[in-house]
This record gives structure tokens, sequence and C-alpha cells, in this order.
DNA sequence: GCAAATTAATGATTTATTCAAG
DNA sequence: CTTGAATAAATCATTAATTTGC
């Protein structure tokens, strides 16, 4: 499990492991950012929304969203001189672009799966030209797109067998056993002359490994 | 992935045992046998135009049919009957169901790598309810099962996804980096001195083996 | 036509694995 | 046997598409 710690500028990705794992995680916003921007990458049908934003909030999130308007109680208040102007709230999460798209899903076409960080690194730094966003999109869209293509794949053979077969929930008990013995026959113990050559063999590996 | 048994012309089935299991390696064929017209376990793939032949029987008949010709040398019935339509050729080799895949990956999901041959009885004694199926099927299972997933890991971490073609460089401006690490962290590799280690560990192997 | 309501897609996180190094 | 590295699978959450009642 991957945590992490970001900035804007550099794309530069700081990841830890587990340690940081209860701090990373209120790195997620649990709110639609109160700032005050408009999408640098809009979708074309970006109009209709700012709808109802604290809808899905569960108690958690409420009170959490709480603490952070004490902080920045000087910015809402300044909002509030302006009320019939309503927020602008940026997007909460990466939308690609058209073009930003149609690069990624190009590169996936020729072979990319799981970029590296430099990969990474490039491409985020290309695909900036098109509009916003930072390397753990472009990380994350790999991800997504691999696994969700492999889905698509796995469902479909899944739905080829099913025909041929009803799925029966019933549990299968195999017990374990502690012989060692292997399939399929009985089988005869390495000979001393075959552990000979292999000991011979490994010994001159070493010794030509060392020259 | 892995794909064992799902190929019919035998391409994916590749023994990495010893000698062993040479005579096994013979049952690969260079063409497809020309015998046999139902399958006892569904591929994925099985043509639609003979979805009625497959709903006709059920498992058991398709397996009782199967073990009347295993013997056969060629087919009898259905040649004459459909010329026009080329006869469904069944694979020589095991094809596992759903309900075996499932069982066999659970098994090895819950660490079964190479099982004794009591395993590999007990295995089959329950995967046989759901298909025709050996003690081999299962042997060979476990041993592609495990050298795949091995393989599979090796790929991508070692020579993973580098495939950008030149035109895509000059399309997209992005250019391949030699950098093994992976988003987001950068592994590091292997010191000299873990390679040396290594080489006198194998040397002094060697040599307490042969005292 | 229009939003509210609902559903489908998909971005972002968390969890469960894998192999293999120590 | 334990643990680190690194996902890939599963899941959560938000955004877009679509439907629906007016």
């Amino acid at each position: 499990m991957w945590t992490l710690g970001y900035d804007d500028n550099g794309g530069e990705f700081c990841f830890s492991e587990a340690a940081f794992f209860h701090a990373a995680r209120k790195l997620r916003p649990l709110l639609p950012r109160p700032l005050l921007s408009l999408r640098a990458n809009g979708p074309p049908n970006f109009s209709s929304q700012y709808h109802h934003i604290g809808n899905v909030l569960d108690e958690e999130r409420k009170r959490e969203y709480l603490l952070n308007n004490e902080k920045s109680s000087s910015s809402s208040s300044t909002s509030s001189t302006t009320p019939t102007i309503p927020i602008v709230v940026s997007s909460s999460r990466w939308n690609p672009t058209v073009e930003q798209l149609r690069i990624l899903e190009e590169l996936y076409r020729r072979g990319t799966r799981t970029p590296s960080a430099d990969q990474i690194q490039h491409i985020t730094a290309q695909l900036r030209r098109f509009g916003k966003i930072e390397g753990k999109n472009v990380f994350y869209w790999f991800q997504n797109h691999k696994a969700r293509e492999r889905q698509k794949r796995r469902r479909q053979t899944a739905a080829d067998q099913t025909k041929y077969s009803e799925r029966e929930k019933e549990e299968y008990e195999i017990e374990e056993t502690k012989t060692k013995c292997r399939w399929p026959g009985t089988p005869t113990p390495p000979s001393t002359a075959t552990l000979l050559s292999k000991v011979s063999l490994s010994l001159s590996l070493s010794l030509s490994l060392l020259n």
C-alpha cells in the first residue's frame, strides 16, 4: 500500500510505507476544496455542478470539515461578503482532457502498462500542455486502465465458460498432507553421480564468476 | 497471464522439469489432432455454432463419451453428417473447467505450491467431480502456475514497459528512459557486495557437498 | 428544454497477493 | 519464517451521462 504526498509544481511524488498510513490518510480532501478557481482542464459540460456540496458527508467528515473551517474562517467571511456570486469549487479529482486521454490511450495501446517513475514524470510533463495534471494522475490512470481492461477480458471469458457449468457454491475441502514425495511416480532419489555432476557444474560456475 | 489448457495449439505447454518428464514433452502435438469431436471441458471460446452439441450433453455424458473415444484413432460419425463444417476437434490435453480452476487457484492462493503425491491424488479426486482430470494435470498445473507467476513478476520488475516506438517518441516527444525504478519508489539495485556474497555462498556450498 | 434523480464511468484509496531477500 | 517491494484486486468516491417528470 502506498501513501503519498505530493506537490503540484514538480509532480514529484514521495511515497512512504505503512508507517505514514494514518497521517497520509488525512491528505485526502474531505470536501471539495473551497478554492476559487475554474477548472484548468474543464470538460465540455462543466456547468451544472457545484450541487449539494455537503450531501455525502458522514459524521466523521462533517466534524473534520468544521475543524478545517475554523482555520479558514477569514476567507469564508470574505466570501460571505459576496453572497450572490457562487463559490466556484475546483474539482477534487483530475479529469483528463480529450487530448490527454487520447495520448494516454495511445501509449497504452502501444504497450505501456506500468510506466516507471521517469516515464511518468515525462508523460506528465508532456500532458501538462493540455491541462492541469500531476504524476499521480498518470500513475493511477495506468493502474486503473490496466486493471479494467483485464477485468473486461476476464468477465468475457467467464461468461463464455458459465454456459458449460452452473456455478456450485459448495465448499471443497482438501486436506493438507505432509508427505514430501512428489507426483507422478515414486521419485527415485538422485543418484550420487547426478549430485556430483551438479556439484561440479556449480563449482565451475562459481569459479568462472570469480574470474 | 498463464494460459494453461486454453491454447488448443499447444503452444503454451512447456515443461520446465528435468528428464523425469521427458516423455510428457511429446504430448505437445505438432498439428491438431484429427480425432474426437466433443470436449469434456468447455473451452472459453468454444465456437458458438456448436453450442447445440455441447448443450445436449451434460458433463457426465461428455466425460463418458470421451472415455469411450479415447482410444479411437479417428472420428467416425460426425464428420459424415456435417462434411462442410469443420470437425470440432477436442484437445488431447486437459482443459480445466471454471470450478477446477477456481479450486486450484484457491489452493495456490492458500499456499500450495508443490503438492505431494498424496495431495495430488486427493485434489484430483475432488476435482474429478467437475470434469475429466488426472493427477498429472494437477501436478503440471502447479508446476506451470508457480513458474509463470514467478516469470510474470520477473518480467514486471526487470524488463517491464519500455515499448515506446520511435514514432511514438517523435509524436509525443516522450523520450525513452533507461531507469528501472518504477513509480513511486526507487528500488535499490543489488550491491556488489550482495553479488559477491552469493558467489562465495555458492562456492562454499559446492565444496561442502563434495565432502 | 430543464434540472432533479438515477445510473454508468472512472479517478483515487485501501487491501491482499506475490516473490524472494534476509 | 519473516518481511520488503511492488503491485493488482477490491473498493470507495466523485464526476459524467442518462433518464425522467414536469
